[in-house]
DNA sequence: ACCTCTCTGACCATCTTTGACTATTGTTTG
DNA sequence: CAAACAATAGTCAAAGATGGTCAGAGAGGT
């Protein structure tokens, strides 16, 4: 673990231990790790491979960046049924859009799927008592995760 | 996200959530960015085109002004006002299928999507009774049609 | 020595920012 | 009313800001 290649790998991975992505600047990062910038480009082509389980995306010119995503094919049954367990019979719409973002963030809805979801979930969609409301949002969320499970 | 161009699309969008057409004079908001006006028009001809869906118009001299409208594909925006008037205030599982189906044929919604959706549809997800049932799925389709809509 | 993995730098590609010049529309003046 | 003037927006090419590629040099292990 002596030459730059693998000092950047790990610096990127600690981060993507928090974080589900990681952004840099190629510049920025090869001057803290005093090498070259294209020294950025080889660590990731040879630690940040789709093979490995990364997701890799760039823009150039003003802005630019370097992304870096974890790629999840968890067995995501345990979380869904974790979910399910902590939804229990009544959900607010702040509570439920939280549970979407980290399907989302967990690859297991697209932002255009939790989107659709939510605005079914907002409580001008369900036109009861408020208190019915957070039991029926809560019996469509269960719904949800049960049908993620058998997609 | 730290370059001017991605901070005024943001700007213009988050306006773009809420009306449906935005209406800006290029001066003012070069100056409030901090720019130059020509960077107004980079901002419209690279991030509201229509292929991403907008139309802008605009008219110089004296109350000169841009204006920026989402585009509704007009096919898919009288689809969906035609479904939205026959689904009306009551709605039957059978029948939300055949909705959700149409929908997909007409590339509005993906295979998944539907799936998603029809699940949260069914009898079973919704706890009440039979009446109460076909109102609650009638509301939740149109909440879904408009959301489409938007999308 | 030989092979493989790393590192470097010159050169390339793409996206953004800027500003001089142009085009159009509205307003005032003779 | 036509001409001049004012107020806007549009175009385009050059400069700036990033990231990408690739071939060759360097380093470490067998």
């Amino acid at each position: 673990m002596q030459n730059i290649t693998d000092i950047i790998e790990a610096y990127l991975k600690q981060i993507l231990n928090d974080e589900t992505k990681v952004e840099i600047k190629r510049q920025e990062i090869a001057q803290r790790f005093d090498c070259v910038p294209s020294q950025i480009n080889y660590v990731i082509n040879t630690r940040f491979t789709v093979e490995k389980g990364y997701f890799v995306e760039s823009k150039r010119g003003g802005g630019g960046y370097i992304r870096i995503q974890k790629i999840v094919l968890l067995d995501s049954h345990d979380l869904l049924d974790e979910m399910s367990a902590w939804v229990g019979d009544q959900l607010t719409e702040q509570a439920a859009e939280d549970y979407l973002i980290r399907l989302m963030n967990e690859q297991l809805l697209t932002r255009r799927e939790a989107i659709l979801i939510q605005s079914l979930l907002r409580k001008e969609s369900l036109p009861m008592d408020v208190e019915d409301q957070h039991r029926m949002r809560a019996h469509l969320m269960q719904t949800l995760l049960q049908t993620i499970k058998r997609l």
